[in-house]
DNA sequence: GCAACCGATTGCGAAATGCAATCAGAAACG
DNA sequence: CGTTTCTGATTGCATTTCGCAATCGGTTGC
């Protein structure tokens, strides 16, 4: 399913990419999530995908080129989805969109930590971020100086606050 | 109809504020091409809305707090639609949005010319431009030294691309 | 008067969405 | 082996949304 090409407008076939409910929630979740799998991509969301769905904008991801996929060598089942460039280049994108979501809707302050960490850090951040992904998905060696990780940080942020969730949701025993 | 408040992620709320086909679109033509009255966006958007859906986007709009609507004193049944300040924050992930449709999609090259004039300004060209939306919509006083409005500049360059466009569609006599 | 224009609204077929159940193959465990 | 669990999906079906054309009551300009 390529673009509709309503109009070549940069921003009209941007939104044409991503302009529904769950395309940039995949993204959001395997750009700051680290999710690589389907499984994973289903459970993992916050926001309760459902696998047809889920399945759907995969394919169509890795259509217009935002994703690949590949065979995950320890599970002959197993596909591991990995971000292209043209992904990877969205960070600032969702920078701003955390941002300026963080200022004009009613997010929970748990969840904006994330959007805070990527707002404070700015530029910067983001290309440093944006060099970890690289080398996560594309094999990009990884220059000189690393420093903490931007990934394990704001995953760990993230982290905390999906497992708190599940556990009101379900809680153990 | 309020936020569905999938969840409290700020990235997740703004996909649900503009996060459809729609909506962005609406708002890009108030900011970039300065469309003010419904038939303006009905009729001016090269992509072709339909009446109900624009009504509908703009009610949402309204609710959401992106837009005011007040009559136009000038004719009794002419609504005149303003931007808040919570649109016009959007400038900035409008910019980025034109600059990666720019890079990674085929858009056409004369549509381009907002979006790339909007990418080397930068920051303090988008701060210039808010400015001056701010006067447009909200009445804040312009302050001091103007210089050439960005405003104009950005809407001449749509406004050829639009004519053209409609002159090849509608060809006169 | 009367045609053109104003911001919508209505009806209807087509498409997308959400949800639950299910699939076949592979792996893990005994 | 045999069963259970997990893998990435697929199917069927009800609900919602979308896209399009026609139309509405009212206003304006002539």
């Amino acid at each position: 399913m390529p673009l509709d090409r309503r109009s070549g407008c940069p921003i009209n076939l941007s939104l044409e990419v991503f302009g529904d409910r769950w395309s940039l929630i995949i993204l959001r979740d395997m750009i700051f999530g680290g999710r690589r799998h389907f499984r994973e991509l289903l459970n993992g969301s916050m926001e309760g995908i459902a696998s047809n769905i889920l399945a759907d904008r995969l394919k169509r991801l890795m259509e217009l080129g935002m994703l690949t996929k590949a065979h995950d060598p320890s599970h002959k089942q197993k596909a591991i989805y990995s971000l292209t460039e043209m992904a990877i280049t969205l960070v600032p994108i969702l920078a701003h969109l955390g941002a300026w979501g963080r200022i004009w809707l009613p997010t929970s302050e748990e969840l904006s930590i994330r959007a805070e960490l990527l707002e404070k850090g700015g530029p910067p951040l983001w290309e440093k971020f944006m060099a970890e992904l690289r080398h996560e998905h594309l094999g990009t060696p990884l220059d000189e100086t690393c420093g903490p990780s931007v990934r394990a940080t704001l995953r760990a942020a993230y982290e905390a606050v999906v497992a708190e969730k599940a556990a009101y949701v379900s809680p153990a025993a």
